[in-house]
DNA sequence: CAGCCTCGAGTTCT
DNA sequence: CTCGAGGCTG
């Protein structure tokens, strides 16, 4: 299983390579490009990310690895010698609070615990390597077990000393770091770099990560990079190491590295807790990018007693600040009619900086939500990100709002095809009722269609089938199968190649598993999940057409709204001629009872969060459900498992709580291994 | 019937 | 990721 997977994989970067590398010859030099640059990009995304998943299919020749790419590469892996840890987090004071008090209760004199509190710089954590005094390797952390070398790079660093100072040093030393650019040179680089018409960095940390990574040293030592160093690993049994974390930074100190000034001794939680809320106001005035506070138990050898958990220490936390919010305009309110008919408002706003991109819309959800915020076009409004993602308008400012100023009109008719909007008892959301002939709902319904979830046709994305909807090509997804190579290449930007492969792609997906094709009807209420249950319990869509409502709600998942929105759905004649459109073009609308093999895993739960560096995670989810486990996507009581890849998000911390177990990446495939 | 737990749908930007 | 809503359990 491990090894088609692979060999497939490594045959898809091969075959993108090769097609990226032939449109580029196409447009750079005979200069006639075949496709669009969206769908060039598009396929360079692909790539990239294939690549940065699988490095290991990395090659020369690939397209990613032009000068001008961001893909690193050319810096050799290094293991580190001991592991660079994440650190958990504590979102608010009782957050932190919590993490004191339990990790207090380890020791039974807990009286006079002293902490250290840090500032935690917005950079790039790094490893220098000390062999008897001298920088011998400089690392990225890499996923904190494997980082890459770039050892050139930071000798340029003037922050960095080649050799430690005094005559004491252990035989082997690994100090960690945070690389960052100060405000004021990332604020005069971009400068340069607008001027010489150049890709803007997007923040000091951003330009940091950026400057270090250069495969040419020269232009790191342009770049004026610093470092903060705050945590030693030594390797020397017969040395004599500091007894305190504060000890640690001022021998720091005296090897001559530079530690931040900030750092300071804390009696109780609660100095602590006024540390950070006096950076927390203070930070903008400092030359360098802080994101929160690490507070940390300043005895080591009661560190080492508490040891680290599968990926973070249990003696140190880190405060986070709170999100950066900032003012902005809001230029306009657009209506978006989603697949299902759904209404959603969103958001055009001014474009404004908010913790590292650039923001200029944000959905505004219902209409609930406009009357609750009483937000109004051309208000100025505060706009910040939830879980340091997803704009979200937090409140209006009304005492800038003008005095002719109207609250905004919600539509009653379909923007995009005048049909009168509806709004259902008890339901949040207005429908568009018109709902198998509305232009934005079929656009939605296509492009769910071609997706991941549904019949996943590859080449296929949002702005292809918008064009084949809009030259009339097709009117529903059953319509992508009586495409024809003749009426593709008559399009703008299509030339044979890429008309082929959508042809080929289509007809790939005529055999998709049973479960994907009634996900892709869109039936209310019928998702991903509950497509796959139906699936498995009818096995054809026929079976599905002819069963009862009592039937369908006797499954388990499966309650009355589900049933009757089913039932509803088989009884629209125009759905049965979808139907039996899709089935003269020879789809597979029935699957075989599948075999049950040996479901080892029966029983369990898997959650996971995170970035998972060796494999993707819907694999992941495939594979634990073939052993017989379930994989759902929130942690809760009922989780066995969190697996929790690199830079987990706030699942992490609700597992903590909940008590449930993480694994690590490598103990997940440990796990799965001994099965396969 | 309340209180979980899960699922569905929609969203932003790199 | 988050909200709202459906389904299940005690």
């Amino acid at each position: 299983m491990q090894f088609n997977l692979f060999s497939s994989i490594e045959n898809k970067i091969k075959d993108l390579r090769d097609q990226i590398n032939h449109h580029n010859y196409l447009y750079y030099l005979k200069d006639v490009p075949e496709i669009s640059d969206a769908e060039y990009d598009l396929l360079f995304k692909e790539l990239k990310e294939l690549e940065s998943q699988y490095p290991q299919f990395i090659t020369q020749d690939s397209p990613t690895q032009r000068v001008g790419e961001t893909v690193s590469t050319g810096f050799t892996p290094y293991k580190h010698q001991f592991r660079m840890y994440s650190l958990d987090n504590s979102n608010n004071d009782d957050e932190l609070k919590q993490w004191h008090e339990r990790t207090l209760k380890n020791f039974s004199n807990n009286h006079n615990i002293e902490l250290v509190c840090e500032l935690k710089i917005d950079g790039l954590a790094i490893s220098l390597t000390y062999e008897n005094g001298f920088f011998t390797r400089g690392t990225t952390r890499g996923n904190g077990i494997v980082g890459e070398d770039i050892t050139t790079n930071l000798k340029t660093i003037k922050s960095i000393p080649l050799k430690l100072h005094g005559d004491k040093f252990p035989k082997l030393m690994e100090v960690r770091g945070e690389i960052f650019m100060p405000k004021s040179s990332f604020e005069k680089l971009n400068e340069v770099r607008r001027l010489n018409n150049e890709q803007e960095f997007a923040n000091p940390r951003n330009a940091a990560s950026g400057s270090v990574r250069q495969l040419d040293p020269k232009i790191t030592a342009e770049r004026e990079l610093s470092m903060f160093s705050y945590a030693v690993e030594f390797g020397d049994d017969n040395f004599e190491k500091p007894k305190t974390h504060f000890d640690l930074l001022k021998l720091l100190k005296d090897y001559g590295f530079k530690v931040n000034a900030t750092s300071k001794k804390c009696k109780n939680i609660e100095e602590a807790l006024s540390f950070c809320k006096e950076w927390e106001e203070k930070r903008f005035e400092l030359d360098y990018a802080t994101d929160g506070a690490v507070i940390k138990i300043n005895d080591i050898s009661k560190q080492n007693e508490l040891g680290f958990t599968s990926r973070a220490p249990r003696w140190a936390t880190a405060y986070k600040f709170p999100p950066e919010e900032l003012k902005t305009q809001l230029l306009d309110i657009e209506i978006n009619v989603g697949r299902t008919g759904a209404v959603t408002p969103v958001a055009v706003l001014k474009p404004v900086k908010l913790a590292g991109s650039v923001v200029a819309r944000a959905s505004l959800h219902n209409f609930d939500e406009i009357q609750r915020l009483d937000v109004r076009i051309g208000d100025v409004v505060t706009v910040k990100k939830a879980a340091e993602i997803i704009p979200k308008v937090i409140n209006v400012d009304k005492t800038q709002r003008s005095e002719d100023s109207i609250p905004f009109i919600y539509p009653d008719k379909c923007p995009a095809c005048q049909t009168p909007l509806e709004k259902r008892e008890g339901e949040v959301n207005h429908y568009c009722p018109n709902f198998t002939g509305c232009p934005s709902q079929i656009k939605g319904w296509l492009q769910y269609w071609v997706s991941k979830d549904a019949l996943d046709i590859d080449g296929i994305g949002e702005s292809l089938v918008a064009q084949f909807f809009d030259c009339e090509l097709i009117k529903d997804p059953s319509d992508l199968y009586g495409l024809t190579f003749e009426s593709l290449i008559s399009l703008d930007r299509m030339a044979e190649k890429s008309a082929n492969n959508i042809i080929n792609s289509i007809n790939e997906s005529k055999n998709r598993p049973l479960a994907r094709l009634i996900n892709g009807l869109g039936i209310r209420f019928v998702g991903k999940e509950t497509a796959g249950i139906l699936a498995q319990h009818f096995h054809s869509i026929d079976n599905l057409k002819n069963a009862q409502i009592e039937e369908l709600s006797a499954v388990d998942g499966i309650g009355d709204k589900i049933a009757s929105s089913i039932k509803e759905y088989f009884e629209n004649p125009k759905n049965i001629e979808f139907i039996k459109k899709l089935k003269s073009h020879n789809l597979k609308t029935e699957e075989a009872i599948e075999e049950q093999g040996e479901k080892p895993l029966a029983g369990m739960t898997f959650v996971f969060t995170g970035s998972l560096t060796s494999l993707d995670r819907t694999k992941a989810q495939e594979m634990v459900k073939k052993l017989g486990a379930k994989a759902t996507s929130s942690v809760s009581k009922k989780t066995t498992y969190l697996v929790a890849g690199d830079d987990p998000g706030s699942k992490y911390d609700k597992a903590v709580t909940l008590g449930v177990e993480v694994l690590s990446e490598e103990k997940f495939k440990n796990l799965i291994r001994s099965f396969i």
